[in-house]
RNA sequence: UCCCUGGUAGCUCAAUGGUAGAGCGAGCGGCUGUUAACCGCUAGGUUCUAGGUUCGAAUCCUAGCCGGGGAGCCA
């Protein structure tokens, strides 16, 4: 039989009856007296079990000393009141199990703070502390949380592929994905392509690949989805995505997680109101059902995260244009770094100040300059802007980003052409304005991000399990 | 990729050209229905690496490696 989490033990245990937990040690007091006081976790919760284990217990003597923080244990006995103020129950234990010790002049969780940085080097064990159990637990929620808003609007969850061998989505460098041998490419011994002019530089000949022509790692998984929303209706996808920009910072990962909805008949102003209800729920669950651990990220990462969380529920998004956006700015007496003109991209301390001074709160820019906007936007009759959509969020910055499709196959071709792509490229794409094509929309938005906005953490590296980014994809 | 900054005990840091220290953690002892427990003692170092300057280098110089922050790219 299962034993029973702890979580559950702390919020409903009866004193009185007998239980049995396992889980592992976060610290130990003893009292010379003859008895010893354990603080359990099993990562079902923030909150330790607290375990009371005497002298009587057989083994104490020769066990008790191994129960140091890290070891793992598994205890029986009975639930009692507590008598202390920091929990309504505890075990009194009858029997106590090591499991496994962790001897103490070698494990790297101390009972005392770590440095972020100290922590990444130890990835395999900072789900044992506090805060990275918390970041697991919330992430969980927000997937979670993800599927029911979409499964209960009637999206489908398409899986679109990892592995692409378009090399068009124009969203950022890709990884390649190659059976080729490498090394011996470099030695002059891969299938290079033939060529009549001796002096022609030697290029790799990728009918002889895996896939018969080059592969790579998928940057986002938007045009497959757009083939599935104009035949199954609204469409959702949730997965791994990849790009290999050298980005060093604190707001981008070599791999993350995104969810990309695609919605047929949807205009933007449609995007964009299930952009916002889609993040209002989500951090209407999470504080619902993730009430401990946000309290302890308001405790100790960042005090003012609850009160931005409610601040997001409390307001409507504010709808902003590109071009009214450019007028608060130049008009607001602000000095910036990079100047504000009609046609430049929006920086991060443009965006800081839009959401975080001007109006406090998560906005919406769109009809952005067309100049700055992938080929797939739709086009607005001004002839200048299409209609893209970014979500600002206080802290964080954008998280997300999306548009409403060009459907006219015309104008999608005229804008592949301005973008220097070749039509053949997307024939596939292209299709769905040659057969039965119909305004459709949808937008992307970066998992991780959605969880620095939630936990008031500072670095994306540090809410994934595993962070790859450049020079580095350890565990 | 660019700019800034850092690398000293298990962890967080101090020592700015002259005998490498503290707090926390750990070990031992004491005390206590304790709960970031408390008090005392002890152990713990190739000062990132390689060169150089100097009577003498953690400290100054050169190169490299690694970490952190900011910017760009974006989610």
């Amino acid at each position: 039989m299962p034993l029973p989490r702890i979580a559950q033990i702390l919020l409903e245990g009866q004193p009185g009856t007998a239980i049995e937990v396992a889980g592992w040690v976060r610290t130990r007091r003893d009292n010379k007296g003859g008895f010893s006081f354990i603080e359990l976790n099993d990562g079902s919760c923030m909150s330790n079990l607290q375990i009371v284990v005497d002298s009587s217990v057989p083994g104490y003597t020769e066990t008790i000393k191994l129960v140091t923080t890290g070891a793992s244990i598994r205890v029986a006995g009975e639930l009692k009141a507590s008598p202390g103020a920091k929990q309504r129950v505890e075990l009194h234990a009858q029997t106590l199990t090591l499991l496994g010790p962790a001897d103490a002049l070698k494990y790297p969780l101390q009972k005392k703070g770590h440095s972020w940085e100290f922590l990444r080097e130890i990835a395999h064990l900072r789900p044992r502390t506090n805060t990275f159990g918390a970041i697991a637990r919330v992430r969980n929620t927000v997937c979670y949380s993800i599927h029911r808003f979409f499964q209960e609007r009637g999206f489908l969850y398409v899986h679109t592929p990892i592995i692409t061998t378009s090399d068009c989505e124009g969203a950022g460098e890709m990884f390649q994905v190659t059976t080729l041998d490498l090394d011996k490419v470099a030695a002059g011994k891969g299938p290079l392509q033939k060529s009549d002019n001796p002096a022609a530089a030697p290029a790799i000949d990728y009918t002889q690949d895996f896939f018969g022509k080059k592969a790579s790692l998928t940057v986002s998984g938007q045009l497959e989805g757009e083939t599935f929303a104009t035949a199954v209706g609204p469409v959702y996808t949730f997965g791994p995505t990849f790009r290999a920009e050298n980005s060093n910072t604190t707001r981008h990962l070599a791999e993350f997680w995104m969810i990309e909805p695609e919605m047929p008949f949807y205009e933007l102003t449609d995007n964009m109101q299930l952009a916002e209800d889609f993040i209002k729920t989500i951090v209407r669950d999470v504080l619902r059902d993730r009430t401990e651990d946000m309290e302890f990220f308001n405790e100790r990462i960042d005090k003012t995260i609850l009160a931005t969380l409610k601040n997001i529920l409390d307001h409507d998004f504010k709808r902003v244009s590109y071009t009214e956006a450019v007028e608060i700015l130049t008009k607001c007496g602000q000095t910036w770094e990079y100047p504000v003109e009609w046609g430049i991209n929006l920086q991060a301390e443009h965006e800081r100040y839009l959401t975080e001074k001007h109006f406090g709160q998560p906005i919406i820019v769109y009809d952005y300059p067309r100049t700055l906007k992938p080929f797939y936007m739709k086009c607005n009759a001004d002839g200048k802007t299409v209609r893209a959509m970014d979500v600002l969020v206080p802290g964080v910055g954008e998280i997300i980003g999306g548009s409403q499709r060009e459907e006219d196959l015309d104008t999608l071709l005229a804008r592949m052409q301005e973008c220097h792509l070749n039509p053949e490229d997307y024939w596939w794409y292209v299709d769905l304005r040659r057969y039965g094509t119909v305004p459709h929309a949808g937008f992307g938005l970066g998992l991780e991000r959605v969880l620095l906005l939630l936990t008031g953490m500072q670095n994306i590296r540090d809410v994934i399990p595993y962070p790859r980014f450049p020079g580095s994809a350890d565990f």
